[in-house]
DNA sequence: CCGATGCTTCGGTGGACGCCGAAGCATCGG
DNA sequence: CCGATGCTTCGGCGTCCACCGAAGCATCGG
């Protein structure tokens, strides 16, 4: 097994609070700072730069010189992959741990899961396409009707992700919520149009997504989702 | 962040060369015993024992005793994609290394991928359905058209499946060809079958699928599959 | 040219953890 | 009842690595 120490490697990166922290602090897709990524991580910024060495030979994440800046960001949607895998068995392993997920109200209501959205809202909408009978949901992959496909184009989804019969779909368990939410190509799609037609903006400084009065509108009428009575 | 840590912990587990090891033993689902595992990680049993209690009490395996023998397995497909993921930017991080993934050339033409086909026939197989245009295969979510539906469902596969428009798919990146498989109920679909009719059959104490005469025969005339030139 | 800012490298310290030998419990076979 | 097998717990050793203070380079603003 030559290849296992490598997966080890890998494995060691994500295995530190700090360097999960930064990463963590990536996964919305942005690119930020190694001062940025210190404070979020609670380091020093040496210790920081250590660590970001490391995950830049990993080829977890890529830097890009600006001035005296640094700029960090993932290095593919696979890095984010994994860390929703990791955040899911977390999670799991704190048996029983009724409040899964991040405290803040905004961002569990709503935020981007790399390029989709996630927390109650993006819950709310997978299950809505289910209920339509859009979409199947299973643990394990997903299935977009030929009924979903046609619906989806006539709304301008299609137009989102580059043309008619390119919304493809996967399953992503929400974070938040434990069940799972709409990612993929049409999960990216959702996400570009509603912050496209001005429904959710990103709230500045995190993976937050605020929900205007023009999407509480849309989502109710296309969607039949409603703000939900307990934030 | 409070969640953080637990992150972290979940990601020292499979930081460890041994844990990893132990781990991809379990990854095509069978449950082995401790001495297996120690044996397959290369360490003492006394070792391999604490590695073990780790990653039972992460929840990343589950136990079952039976007479003297303590049986180990994934304790989810959650931790077996945690895994590919790893394996995934593992392979990346080796910067060209062109000989990805084992060396066995039984397991890098067929391989089971947990419930799944993996290797050389899994990939081909992708590609022949993308060819026919009944999937559609992105980096990050696939797409069963309707015409696909009708097809598979003609096979006979959605028996496999559970019932018809139950064959939600999902790609998953080929290890050895670092090209997209099937994965998803479609993907266990099709291993089933492909099982059942007896066109592959299980290397015993292995992960690798040897292809029977009847299966050549079969992905033939189902999908122009003929043996690799050069194995 | 100079100080300020962002980031890195270097050295030393401390804690964490993987490893094995030895010994201790369970279970099976006879 | 006995020895053999499978697995675990315990103790001590060795190593690795995250951390910070201090110092060294780059870049920007003036």
């Amino acid at each position: 097994m030559v290849t296992t120490v490598s997966v080890a490697q890998v494995g060691a990166l994500v295995g530190d609070p700090a360097r999960v922290a930064m990463l963590q602090a990536l996964m919305d897709g942005r690119a930020l700072t190694a001062s940025e990524l210190a404070q979020a991580a609670g380091i020093t910024p040496q210790t920081a730069s250590g660590h970001l060495a490391q995950l830049a030979a990993a080829s977890l994440v890529t830097v890009s010189k600006q001035g005296r800046h640094r700029y960090h960001r993932l290095a593919s949607p696979e890095v984010a992959r994994l860390l929703e895998s990791l955040m899911l068995l977390a999670s799991n392993a704190a048996v029983r741990r009724p409040r899964t997920g991040p405290r803040d109200p905004h961002l569990r209501l709503a935020r981007t899961c790399y390029d989709h959205m996630a927390g109650w809202l993006g819950v709310q909408l997978a299950d809505a396409l289910v209920a339509r009978n859009w979409v199947e949901l299973a643990e394990d992959g997903a299935l977009v009707t030929p009924e979903g496909l046609n619906r989806l184009a006539a709304l301008g989804l299609d137009a989102a992700a580059g043309g008619r019969a390119k919304l493809q779909c996967r399953p992503c368990l929400d974070w938040s919520e434990r069940r799972p939410h709409l990612a993929g190509r049409l999960g990216a799609a959702l996400c570009t149009h509603s912050l496209q037609r001005g429904w959710v903006r990103r709230q500045s400084g995190s993976r937050a997504l605020n929900v205007t009065p023009a999407g509480w509108r849309a989502f109710h009428e296309l969607f039949d989702i409603r703000p939900p009575a307990a934030p």
